[in-house]
Order: structure tokens, then C-alpha cells, then sequence
DNA sequence: CCATAAACGAGACGGTACGTCTTGTCTTTCT
DNA sequence: AGAAAGACAAGACGTACCGTCTCGTTTATGG
């Protein structure tokens, strides 16, 4: 079909060292957090990780791309070793508490060191740069935003949401705040908020009955 | 008192000139639309506006904050030319018509390609950028929310939103969801959408009871 | 005793492939003769050759090592096709024609574009690099010296070249300033010189006779 | 004429740093002594001058030039403290005494260490490089040899040397050996030698008549 | 109405990092 | 076991910008 030899990050290969990309992961995860993302080099992770410049300009094509791989790594990493429950939404039968239990879990990781610079830096050459945008919402937001999806899905089954609301669009009311609040420094972000917030999208603003 | 010598931006003065100033402000802009936030540099910005390097960095202290000034000038400009009404939100007594008609023009707002770039350039900095952002979030954006705050609150007066909502955090149920898209591009940006966002945020996901 | 596992360059072997060894021979000459010898690298001369990088470094330990047996190789190429006569000088009993002939046929040698790329690039590398150098001299110098000194040395006995003159000095008189010529680009090289060259030499350069 | 704007080495400027230069000459030279020519890197001589690698590659274009410049310089140095007789061959009358002297002193000069690295990376380099090559016949080699042109001009009007002879090809009967065996490793250099030169060179190899 | 001091354009400087290229070694796969 | 293929660590290449630092040259009061 089409040539694709010469550009393209990965040459393809079984011989690819599995023991350097490990390392260039830990570098990347662990400067970015030392120093920041735009002081992370390409240089210095290489250099942390005791492997040449060419072996990583072999795999990614940019600083970009080597540490959104190396961040999902990381999520994969702890999945695994959290007993591979990788999230879901609880049904207790109470949407409201539910919500609530997931959006403190959220406050908490949103709050974690190891995640924070990373994701940001992430996200915000996601805001730039609208292909490494897309990618991030395809790998690391959208299967977490699938979860709500099922969950006000059963909600509505049980009767607890109207049927003619989408809850594609319904979980931004509660989500797309506390993720403001957190991109961009908009608001304090605490439990009593998101609390607040699954209240507010539940039982709108507009007073209830006569 | 204090040594405010070498670090402070600004030596502060009369003799600066103006048009210096606009020159750097419009290479600036231009630079960002034209080549993207990232590879717009300082020496670019000082040829193009046919200034020396140390013009620049007598004023400023960074690229960020070169653009964020322009992009305030920019702001100022054109509402000063569109008649300066500073923006506010009409109150028909329709508060979901009012809200839908403004979110409609920030639809069309976010799409306007001359202020698409710099300001998802700022914002990505200020993703990453602490202090950057809270200036960004309190010059651009805070004023903004004011208004949405104004509005509920007479809504509240008029008994049309419940008295105990916070209207700070209520304008987030709408506005957020928006913003998130547009940062992250995790969804389509549309009339329809922000119309259904309003909805559902004053009337809630839950069913009303009778 | 001694270890001599890594350095040696033969690990000695008759299952060598001599059709790899031709091929680097050729693609060493060629890229040298199309390029330059600079811009001739290992990768390029394997890549070209269709052979391995390690297929060199098994046998040679350097690039100019390598151009130095193809050369060698070469030569013995064309003198084996040329009805092997290896050289000689022709002995006419006129020494000064003898040797006006053979310096004839050197100059062309050495304006043959052929022979001047990679002759040139050997001689470069052997200014510089003592071993190299000697190794040049003791395999394509000397042998064609030594012709030299035999015809001098029969001149000695036919009386046309004093019996206390060193032969293998009073070559340098006329052998000497062409190499330099050719080397460093001194002076022009032409039938007319070299013939001044042989006189001048053979008749010194303060007046004859009373 | 022609533009010769962006390429050129030489921006030109009043505002060159006298100070860098001087490093970059003395760390270039001396960097050629200690590790040998090929391994002096451009990287390697900024560093070592303190000096930032653009200001070597703003003012010259290549290592080749940096070290033929310092080299240059180091003549014109030891020429001024060493109370600047820019060499002269003397005249005591008789010719072959003074040539040996001369020689004699080039003999030593070629095994001085401190001329003896950066004069062998120049003529390797200018083997191969022909532009290189005639830069440093003209500015290094030319101007010696005029000397012994004048020279031999003055023997011909002192009836020491025949009058058609041709002085600068004369000269090459025994500087050209000289220089061989030095470039070449072609064999050992003494003031032996160098007197036989004179000797063989003078009064030719072919018997003189009665 | 100059003098003087600042801001200015220009651009050289010491540096850092870029992305590419080559080296010489090591590893995998095929024959 | 030798060879092709090519990944690897290392490090130099030449370029682009960084932020600092002179250079003259405006320019704009204020003495």
C-alpha cells in the first residue's frame, strides 16, 4: 500500500531490548517528577537510564510520546499489582453515594504525588498538540469515563435517572468540573466538593416539585 | 529596603516605548498562530518585531508571559472596538435561554481561530505552570465566571434556582464540561451540546418527583 | 603468555568468504573514489558491499587499513592483467632518458583518477598516523624505489653515476620533489618538469667544467 | 560582485572577542599535541577554551581552519618574541654552507614537538583537501621557500650556479627529500642527510669531466 | 537647548539540548 | 561457526535558542 520505512518511530523488531525501555520508562517517570516536564530532556533520560540517545529516538518520536508510554506502563504496572481490578464503579443501589465514593477516590489519586506530574504534563501537551490530545483521552480518560457510562446506564434501568438523559454527556456534569478545578487551579478540590458536585447533577439547581 | 535590582521585570518607566511594545505583542500573536506555541521563540518574536532580545527581556520574564500580556492587549482591543460592552449576561427572566445564548457564543468564541491558539497555548502552560496558570485563570477566566455568578444569583433572587446552591460551584456543572472538551478534545463542541448541558445541570439527572 | 583474543584483527580461518572480501574491497574503492575518503565510513562501505559491520571489523581494524589492502589488492589486480610485469626500469644505457621515461609514466599514474583518490586518502592518513604510514611506504613505496636504486646502481658500473653517490639518497633528487608536487600541491606537475628534474639532478646545479 | 553574505565564515565584526580567540587557538593546539589530530573534536577545543561551540563555528568552518589559523598565529608569536627576523638565509659566499646550515636548522625545527603535531594534521589535511592544501603551501610553506630562492638567485649572479637554471625548481632537489621523509616516513632524517642533499645536489650524481 | 541617562537595535557570548550520524560491540537469526 | 542484519552505548556533529552582556544610536526629559 504505502511506503513507510524511513519516518516512522518503530522500526519493528523482536531484537528490541526489553531492559532498556524498562529503564527509559523509570528515567522519564522519575525526572519528570524531579525536575518538571519541560526540563526533561531527551538527553537526561537517556543518560539516567545508561542508554544511548539513538536508542530512543529509534522507538518515539518525541519526549511526548515516550512518556505517555511510560505512564501507562506505570498504570498497567500497578493494576497489575493492585490485584488487577482494574476500577469500577460499585453498585450499592445508592447512585449518589456511589458517585461520591468514586470522586473522593479521584480527589485522593489526583492528589498523589507519583501521578500528578506526569498526568499533567501529559495533559497539557495534550492541550497543544490535538493528536497527542486524542491519544491521551483514547488510552487514559475514556476507559475510566466508560465506567460512569455503565454505571448511570444501570442507574437509569433502576429507575434512579431519567431514561431520556445520555450519560455520555451526564458524567461531564460532576467530572469535567473537579477536572477544571484540577488543570487548571480554577478551585480548591476536596471531598465537600465533589460531594457537592453529584448533588448539584443529581437534583439540579432549579427547585424541586411546587 | 529591599534590593530590587536585577530580578524584577519591569525597571519601571515613562521612556518605554510604545511602540516597541506592539510591535512585540502582534509578532507575538502572529508567531503563535502561525508556527504553534512551542516553536514561537523569543528571538522570533524580537526579529519579527524588529526589536532587540534585551527589549524583550527587560519587559518580560518569559515567552509565557510576553503571550499572555498580547493576549490580554488582544481581549482589550476588540472589546474596546466592539463598542466595549465587557461582556455580561443578558437576564430575560428565561435563565435557561439566558445561559444557553451565552454559551452559544462561547462555542463560537472557542472556534475563532485568532484566539484559539493563544489562549489553548496559555492554557497548556498554565497546566504545567502553576503560577502561570492561577494568573491565567484570574485575568481570563475568573472575570468571566463572575458573570455567571451575577446571573444566579439574581436567578436565586427570582426563585428560580434554590437558595442554598453555591453559584461558584453551580456555573461549573455547564462551563467545565465545555472547557473540558475544548482542552482535552475528549468530545464534539456544539449548540446542541451546551443547550443540553444547561438542562441537564438545572433540572438534574435524577427524576423529578411529581 | 600473552592474551591476544579481542585486538588481533585475523582470528585467522579458511572458511573467510572471499566473495565478501572482494565486494568490500570494491565497495571501499568506489565510495573513496565517489565521496572522498572522509565520507567513506565503515557503515557505508558494508551497507554497500551487502555485508555485515562486523564482517570488517572481524578482519580489518580500521577503515584506512581496509582501503590499504584493497589498494594493495588493486595493484596487484591490474599488473597481473597488464601481462604481470611488475615494474622495471628499462636499461638503455642512457640514464637520463631512462629516467625521463619512467617519470613520464609516473606523472600519468598519477593524474589517473583511478589510482589518485585513494593513493591520495592512503598518503593523507599516513601523515598522521606513524604505523600507517610505514606500512604505506614498506608495501607501495618502496618496492618502487627499490627499481630505482637497481637502475642507479647499474648506471654506477657503466660509469655514468659516481661509485660514491648512495643510490637510494640520489633517487630522492628527482622522485622526491614530484611526490612533494603531487602531496601538497606545490607546483604544477608536467613532462617538462620531471625531464628538467632528471638534468638538474644528474648534472647539479653549479657550473660544469672550468 | 558576487554575494557573499550567509555562507562566509566571517560575519565580520569589531565585537569578536579577542580574548576567545586566543583560547581557541592555544586549547586547539594544544589539544592536537596531547590527543593527536582525528580525536581534537570542535566540541572538545570549546571546552577546553571555555568558549561556547557557536563562537568557533561563527568565526571558522571547520577544525581544519581553527587549528591552520592557530597554527598561523603560533608562527607569527614565536617570530615576534624571538625578535622577529622573519628567517633570511644567509649569504657568507659560499653556497653549499649555507644551505646546510639552513637545512640543518629545518631538521631540528621538524623534530620540535611543539611544531611537529599541528604542522602534520595541516599537511595530512591538505593532502586530501585541496583547497586546504593550497592555503597552506601559500601561507606556510611559500613564503620559506622564496628564501632559498633568493638565494639561489644571488649564487647565480655570484657565478656559484648556473645561469638557466630555474631557482624554484632547483630548491625542491633538496627540500623536496626533506620533506618526503618527514611526510612519509620514507626514511631517517640527520644532518647527514641533509648535507649529502646539498652535496648531490650541487654538483649532480653524474661524474664531472676533467 | 543642550547634556545625560534610559531604552533601544543589534548581535556576540557561554551554554544546553536538539535530532542525526558514525563508531565499535553485542545479539539474534539464518545457513 | 561464519555471516547478514541491525540494536545497542557512546559521543561528536552542526544548528537553534537560551538568557546575559556589551556595543553604538536614538530619544526625551530636566538642568
Amino acid at each position: 500500500m504505502a511506503a513507510q520505512k524511513s519516518v516512522q518511530p518503530p522500526p519493528s523488531s523482536t531484537r528490541r531490548s526489553e531492559k532498556s525501555r524498562r529503564a527509559i520508562y523509570d528515567a522519564a517517570l522519575a525526572l519528570v517528577a524531579e525536575v518538571g516536564y519541560p526540563r526533561t530532556t531527551i538527553e537526561g533520560i537517556a543518560a539516567r537510564a545508561g542508554v544511548g540517545k539513538q536508542t530512543i529516538y529509534r522507538w518515539w518520536s518525541s519526549k511526548a510520546e515516550v512518556l505517555m508510554e511510560a505512564f501507562l506502563d506505570l498504570g498497567e504496572q500497578s493494576a497489575q499489582s493492585a490485584g488487577h481490578e482494574p476500577y469500577a464503579i460499585p453498585d450499592t443501589g445508592d447512585l449518589a453515594a456511589d458517585l461520591k465514593l468514586v470522586l473522593r477516590a479521584t480527589v485522593d489519586e489526583l492528589k498523589d504525588p507519583r501521578f500528578e506530574a506526569p498526568s499533567r504534563a501529559l495533559a497539557a501537551e495534550g492541550v497543544v498538540n490535538e493528536q497527542l490530545g486524542r491519544e491521551f483521552v483514547a488510552k487514559l480518560l475514556e476507559p475510566s469515563l466508560q465506567l460512569y457510562v455503565d454505571r448511570l446506564r444501570a442507574a437509569q434501568e433502576a429507575g434512579d435517572v431519567r431514561p431520556d438523559i445520555d450519560p455520555r454527556i451526564a458524567l461531564e456534569l460532576f467530572v469535567s468540573p473537579l477536572a477544571q478545578r484540577w488543570l487548571q487551579y480554577t478551585g480548591p478540590i476536596t471531598y465537600d466538593y465533589t460531594d457537592t458536585l453529584v448533588d448539584y447533577a443529581l437534583y439540579g439547581l432549579a427547585p424541586r416539585g411546587q
